[in-house]
RNA sequence: GUGGAUGUAGCUCAGCAGGUAGAGCGCUUGGUUGUGGCCCAAGUGGUCGUGGGUUCAAGUCCCAUCAUUCACCCCA
């Protein structure tokens, strides 16, 4: 029988890197709660056509990377590989928008793509985000961004860039794109393969090509998309970018930022992990004025982002952004012999009661041993606890940063590995 | 789906003009009676990814296969 391993393009987070991740979340949680948002919980799988919906047929994530199959009812059901079109059928499933015109709801899960998996991608990953539905100003997304950069201030992370860009409203778009076709025409047979497809597919993916060439070509040839936005569009952009700067926060205009998902109008941006591999998205969002409505809700203006948890963490590693594991136990129990145990479980029970992290050895070890876990486990007081103790109520307690012992009533060990 | 790289103890790796496995770290125990971090010692631990082939003999050469990994594609 072959091995039992995790499945390609899976990981497990491993207790001893179960910090990092523990750290990431309370920060996370720590902004969303600051700027009033709130945490929505949606199934990891969800009927296919949702997606097919949501994100486009004809991208990559719908055509050939979701986990699809059917249940014994016969249903066609799929792991969710993107969030964005779960909160939207949460929204109109239940009518959010009567219980309140603006919504701000933050989310945090597994994903499920079925890519080849490289550094910073894998099959199942984690990613969070927001998403603000209601609200059609530009302070809406000035302020969903606030929130995607105070978080990686927040965490310490030096080495990103955010990206913005305006992709204009779904009718100027049209527009642009024809233009662009019109300025390519001349060049098209010198952009490579895949290119010379995408210009009759969908032409803004061009932007998105490294090869050189492709990228020289379109430099020099392919006109602004925001030279081509209607009034409106451009008016927004601008707000926008007055209230990023007001809050102080850098961002490089990039008008070749056009996302992959099909959903975006008006503001896209991008936030790069600049000493991160070939993935080195942090966290992509935008604008998504249609999206409700294109699954037969009601029209309501939202934007939001995603951002992948496993960069993120590869990020800070990369800065050495995690402290040492710090200590975990706040008190070692160290009982002499087995006949004590049943003397020493009240003391130990009160003091769990009161929230200590309190570990008690279960391995019958010598005191050495005892003493080795103890360092090891960084627990910052041991209490060696045996007959005499029990029957004189004088414990012994070691300060292990201090290397200091001292003797004490059991009722006291409270107030003193308190202080 | 397409390329390249790699697969030897829990971890990081060495071994190679082919002769039946090593280091460091870790882990366990001990250095006398109920006490850590340093040091010392002993011990634990691998059918050298798997299956074939060449050879008297293969971790070491050849083929296949699986897995991992990096990159393309796409994206977080």
């Amino acid at each position: 029988m072959a091995k039992l391993r995790t499945i390609k393009g899976t990981h497990d987070i491993l207790p001893w890197d179960i910090y990092k991740w523990q750290r990431v979340e309370k920060v996370l949680k720590e902004v969303f709660d600051a700027y009033t948002c709130k945490e929505v919980r949606t199934p990891v799988f969800e009927q296919t056509s949702l997606f097919a919906r949501g994100v486009g047929e004809f991208s990559d994530i719908v055509s050939k990377e979701m986990y699809t199959f059917q249940d014994k009812g016969g249903d066609n059901l799929t792991l969710r590989p993107e969030l964005t079109a779960s909160v939207a059928r949460s929204f109109i499933q239940h009518n959010y928008q009567q219980a309140s015109p603006l919504h701000k709801l933050w989310y945090f899960g597994p994903l499920f793509r079925q890519e080849r998996p490289q550094a910073g991608r894998q099959r199942q990953f984690h990613q969070y985000g927001i998403e603000f539905l209601g609200s059609t100003f530009p302070e809406a997304d000035a302020e969903v961004i606030e929130i995607a950069a105070e978080i990686y201030t927040k965490l310490g992370l030096k080495n990103w860039e955010l990206h913005i860009n305006s992709i204009g409203s779904v009718e100027a778009r049209k527009i642009y794109m024809e233009v662009l076709k019109k300025e390519l025409k001349d060049h098209k047979a010198e952009l490579c393969e895949t290119c010379q497809a995408r210009y009759d597919g969908n032409i803004l993916r061009l932007f998105d090509c490294k090869n050189s060439a492709c990228g020289d070509i379109m430099r020099d040839h392919a006109p602004s998309i925001l030279d081509h936005l209607s009034d409106e569009d451009t008016l927004h952009f601008e707000e926008l970018k007055a209230l990023l700067t007001a809050s102080g926060i850098d961002f490089f205009v990039d008008h070749t930022l056009v996302r992959g998902l099909d959903y975006y109008t008006r503001t896209t941006f991008e936030i790069k992990g600049t000493a991160l591999g070939a993935q080195d998205a942090l966290c992509g969002g935008g604008r998504y004025d249609d999206l409700i409505s294109d699954l037969d809700g009601p029209q309501t203006p939202a934007v939001g982002f995603a951002a992948g948890v496993e960069r993120l963490i590869m990020a800070m590693d990369a800065e050495s952004l995690f402290d040492e594991d710090q200590s975990f136990v706040d008190l070692y129990i160290a009982p002499m012999d087995i006949h004590c145990l049943k003397g020493i479980s009240p003391i130990v029970h009160n003091l769990r009661k009161k929230a200590f992290r309190v570990h008690m050895e279960l391995m019958r070890r010598s005191v050495k041993a005892m003493m080795r876990d103890a360092n090891r486990q960084k627990a910052r007081w041991v209490a060696v606890i045996g007959e005499q103790e029990l029957e004189s109520g004088n414990i012994k307690l070691k300060n292990m940063k201090k290397n200091e012992q001292i003797e004490c009533k059991i009722l006291d060990i409270e107030t003193i590995i308190n202080g």
